[in-house]
DNA sequence: GTGGTCTAGACCACA
DNA sequence: GTGGTCTAGACCACT
């Protein structure tokens, strides 16, 4: 479910993040749904505690999860609020990401069969894979 | 014209990097043309030219630029090799940013338009203004 | 175990690099095991932390080895993926030192013993100590 | 005939040096054929002559040519004399790149072949390309 | 004057 | 303690 990537030179905890941030947005993990606990997540990983707790309270911040104490974590869904930033700042990002695609030959039909096939997976309830920091490889 | 952020959790190096790539993707840096001298490149941005050497030697591996020992640092502009894993990467990075836009509420449609967009600024041989440079800084 | 040449013309990253290569390619290194830190290495051979980075780094971008943040840099071996473009240019070298063995008086015959010698030593798990260090020094 | 390749990491005259090499190599400069004289080649080259100096005294410090005050350069060819030295440096280049050729996958068959079609490349007195300089590509 | 290497020493992020 | 980034400043090789 979590197909870490130990020799990433991403962060462990910033796979995490993103994995996570992935499971939520497409709906894997459902609103209100308890995350599993750090102890019970780090063992199953077999990886560092504090980690996880990194991870955890970096969605917290991006707004993705809330804690509650002595309860445990969950999932936040409400977002859409102030996202206009968030907004901006992928819709720039995807501006570089395309413009990159299309200086490597990649074809705007291409694209566009990227965008709808990514729609689907969305309503189809499905999370894929992912990795790739902004290194090279 | 580079705008760096000392302050992001980016390198520098690597914010000097994607900035020069986009840069020569958006035909601003023609074929050929002489990058500034990496002494005078850490001047301006009162930067440290090992910080300046080490963007442009990644750039270089990259195969954006070529660099000539007692000449100078030159656009490279050839690619459309073996790109295949570079564009691997960047469709990856693009299903990621689309799910988080969709999720976000940006419409299909929206993002069709991004791409004729970004496609004709390309055409036209005109830079952009965008960075996305602190994450959360 | 390392045999820098401080006075070569071939810097001493590179040197790294080739002399950590031969022994991840003779299996002297084996996969996954983990290299000597950054400051260890450098106080050992008495060197700058630095230049190992440097080395490190390279190897890392050559895919022959993984670093990763907190715990150390270990030994790859994947490889064989799309390592075309280091074949033709092994092959390259090839071509150009056979032409100047046998330019030199080395029979063919010599030459074919080479392989048959390389191609033992790898399967026995062999380093050599080989180094070609400096060129005309 | 030259085909020198301005972008490459390796310095200019260090490719006229190999370059100049192969071709005495294989045979394409014969004994006492005179070389170009530095300015001509210069010109050729569209080059600075410093440049061209400069392979040639290496070249004569290696043995390969021979110049004669007033004269101009002229091939040498004689070598084999204390050759045992250079005899010992290729043969470990060798080792170094069989090992790798092996380590990326080439089979000894293609190995043997390369030999084979180099010694008849040299009987035909023709040159081949090269360039690739040590580092990566 | 250009790129490239190296040192010494500081500081940060990750586990 | 690990890798990674950055600075300041020196020196070398190439054109």
């Amino acid at each position: 479910m979590f197909e870490l990537d130990l020799r990433s030179r991403k962060p462990i905890y910033e796979q995490l993040v993103d994995r996570l941030k992935q499971l939520i947005i497409n709906n894997v993990l459902e609103k209100d749904e308890k995350l599993p606990s750090v102890r019970v997540l780090a063992q199953q990983l077999s990886i560092n505690p504090n980690t996880i707790q990194k991870a955890y309270r970096e969605l917290e911040i991006q707004g993705y999860i809330y804690s509650v104490k002595g309860k445990g974590s969950f999932v936040n869904h409400i977002m859409m609020a102030d996202s206009s930033a968030e907004i901006k700042k992928v819709k720039e990002q995807l501006k570089k990401n395309i413009s990159e695609a299309l200086f490597l030959g990649v074809s705007v039909e291409e694209l566009e069969k990227l965008i709808t096939e990514t729609e689907v997976d969305r309503s189809v309830t499905r999370g894929d894979e992912d990795d790739s920091s902004s290194e090279r490889g």
